[in-house]
RNA sequence: GCUCUUGUAGCUCAGGGGUAGAGCACUUCCUUGGUAAGGAAGAGGUCACGGGUUCAAAUCCCGUCAAGAGCUCCA
């Protein structure tokens, strides 16, 4: 994401709510120099967030903490009420050089400290274009504007969180205290947002994945692994059992793969040792080992070894691709064989930095529900589509239709993109037309591309604003061209097969993270780990609810019946708080009737029922896989 | 990886230089009750780990590990 400046028509289209909060930015920097006049201020731009709605980079020596939020909202307030006006002033790029060197601009006087990043911010200032000075009472910042006519129209506001960001979004430069905030127009509307931010918190699937006991990282385990505790397994198996249709009715080779593989293959592949830093470390051989640590090898030579291939080793897969390639490649291929398609669930490892795991949405170690489709270049635009058919065939099963489809390519300007350019633009042209057939509106990111090649990926949000990226369906020419594919055309000519890569729901972990979000724990029946409760009155009725349990069970349904000696107030409750879907209360009158008193979680209390209409009206919601 | 914050019972958290607390969950007993908490008793923690300061550390300091927010990264 760039975070240059915004464009002079950018700043013309800052709509009302933008302006607003970017005024509200420049009432905390003036609060922030009446408490601390040293401070010196970077970018202060408004933000497109869920929850903050701005931000304000400083540098100052003091640590900003939470506690400190009260005082500074205390000095906006004052500065809201005397209700200074916001004054635009263009000076020449002298001038403004004056002015940042003196001090005075980000500060409410004249300075001995020159203000370092508004000198550096005018260097980014194209030439010819018009340099302008924001004044609300004695703050002066350079900025571009556009502001609200007087600090009091920034009266609902609340600083949120203090971070930190490296100046310019560069990890080489300093780092600054980042202070995040939000505005609205009124108190009411304020209130309002931060209500629905407190309520998405309580959706967040690490909170969830705990209280309904779906998954669990443990510390001996390691950082971003993930453990799957039963109720999960099952979601994540019927996910699995879910899309296992799916591909058996287009067509698809299940196959199964190692985890490891030889780093020759990833020689081959380009990710050895070009990735290596996104990689686990290889796993040596015994026997190349022991020789080099005869040799007195340092674990710098080692390291040189391998890259360089004198010593041998296996890496843990970071791809599934160069396994899936190689089984393509065990026999010969005719153009009549095409296309082939290799699906399997392969669990993957890649090495992420520790600061940005978290929960199941960034891991270490994940499984995709990856598959691999070598095609002739005729059949390519249809097996796209039928790629993305899959990916809507998921989104829309579970009526997760909050995405934003990105067409990810290339940089042009980044040497990370191995093969021939030629090739780039046809794969680039043929998933933009494959996006424009989706008659959803997509984005075009340049350097989002894989390093083979380029995708549509399907981006969803997760409770506090973070995107990620679920399916994907991506377009390779070169891992064949690598490892030197071909089959047999119509011709009797070789011909180089085109790869598509494609995970309809990204990586298992991922997508049962965002789904525990998007259903806020409350999974459609099919997904649900415990879809029925049985809850007797009383010990008399145990006997009968373990007919019903038995009846249920063997329909495949999955249900418990609650034995304990508590009162059917508190077994659903208990009931309640595991987000069971359906609850069968079963007493005197149900036991004459052969009935049961159903309550479905979120619609309540739904009558009696006779035992066999339930069975089967469950077990064809569950059958159909309604949400 | 970087900056900041945090780490006390299975969970949610209070406390805080003099050797540990609540609620829920758990176990046992009583209770057999009709749509979101019936009652009683009991058990459970060397306060993340390793050092240091101190007569004394869970509490203060340093380091490690882990978590959270943000940044950077994400083939």
């Amino acid at each position: 994401m760039s975070k240059d400046r915004k464009t002079l028509e950018e700043r013309d289209q800052m709509s009302d709510l933008e302006r607003l909060r970017h005024s509200t930015a420049h009432v905390m920097a003036t609060a922030i120099l009446k408490i601390w006049p040293d401070a010196q201020f970077a970018y202060g731009p408004p933000i497109d967030h869920e929850v903050y709605g701005f931000y304000y980079d400083v540098d100052l020596k003091h640590r900003i903490t939470p506690d400190d939020f009260e005082k500074i909202e205390a000095e906006m307030k004052k500065i809201v009420k005397e209700n200074q006006p916001f004054e635009r002033m263009t000076v020449s790029r002298d001038e403004a050089l004056e002015l940042a060197k003196s001090g005075r601009l980000g500060g409410l006087a004249e300075r001995d400290a020159e203000s370092v990043f508004k000198v550096d911010l005018l260097n980014d200032i194209p030439e010819g274009e018009e340099i302008s000075i924001f004044k609300n009472g004695d703050f002066w910042d350079l900025c571009a504007g556009p502001h609200v006519g007087r600090t009091g129209n920034c009266k609902a506001y609340k600083i949120q969180s203090v971070a930190s960001a490296f100046y310019k979004g560069d990890a080489n430069n300093q780092q600054l205290q980042r202070l995040y905030g939000t505005a609205f127009k009124n108190k009411t509307l304020l209130t309002e947002h931060l209500e629905r931010v407190e309520e998405a918190k309580l959706r967040d699937h690490r909170k969830l994945g705990k209280e309904l006991e779906l998954f669990k990282i443990d510390e001996q385990v390691g950082q971003g692994l993930i453990l799957w505790l039963p109720n999960g397994a099952i979601i994540r198996q019927e996910l699995q059992n879910f899309i296992g249709e799916e591909l058996e009715r287009q067509g698809y080779s299940q196959v199964f793969t190692p985890h490891i593989g030889k780093l020759d293959l990833y020689r081959t592949s380009g990710h050895f040792p070009y990735y290596e830093d996104s990689q686990f470390v290889p796993v040596i051989e015994r026997d190349a080992l022991n020789k080099l640590s005869d040799e007195g090898c340092s674990c710098a030579d080692l390291n040189n070894a391998l890259i360089n291939g004198e010593a041998d080793g296996f890496l843990l897969k970071p791809m599934n691709c160069p396994h899936h390639i190689r089984i393509y490649d065990a026999s010969p291929h005719s153009y009549r064989d095409l296309p082939v398609r290799l699906a399997e669930f392969g669990t993957v490892y890649r090495w992420e930095q520790s600061g940005e795991l978290g929960g199941m949405t960034r891991v270490r170690c994940f499984t995709q529900d990856d598959a691999h489709l070598f095609v002739t270049p005729d059949q390519l635009d249809e097996e796209i589509q039928g790629c993305l058919e899959l990916v809507k065939i998921v989104l829309g099963t579970l009526k997760m239709d909050d995405y934003r489809v990105r067409v990810s390519l290339r940089d042009p300007e980044s040497d990370k993109y191995v093969g021939d350019p030629a090739n780039w633009d046809k794969a680039e042209e043929a998933l933009r037309k494959a996006a424009q057939s989706l008659g959803k509106p997509f984005t075009e990111e340049e350097g989002e591309a894989a390093f083979y090649g380029p995708k549509i990926d399907f981006v969803v949000k997760d409770v506090i604003g973070r995107e990620w990226q679920l399916g994907t369906v991506q377009v390779d020419y070169n891992l064949p061209e690598r490892f030197d594919l071909h089959y047999t055309g119509a011709d009797n000519e070789k011909h180089r097969p085109v790869m598509i890569h494609r995970a309809p729901f990204g990586s298992m972990e991922r997508f049962v993270g965002v789904l525990i979000e998007h259903f806020a724990g409350h999974f459609p029946t099919w997904l649900s780990p415990e879809q029925v409760r049985i809850l007797p009155i009383s010990d008399k009725f145990a006997e009968y609810g373990q007919e019903i349990e038995a009846k249920l069970k063997a329909k495949g349904v999955r249900v418990k019946i609650d034995l304990t000696s508590e009162k059917v107030g508190a077994k659903i409750r208990l009931a309640q708080l595991a987000k069971v879907p359906y609850m069968l209360v079963a007493g005197a009158k149900e036991m004459e009737a052969g009935e049961v008193s159903v309550r479905h979680r979120n619609r309540g209390d739904e009558g009696t029922k006779s035992v066999d209409e339930f069975v089967d009206a469950i077990v064809k919601e569950i059958e159909e896989r309604v949400v």
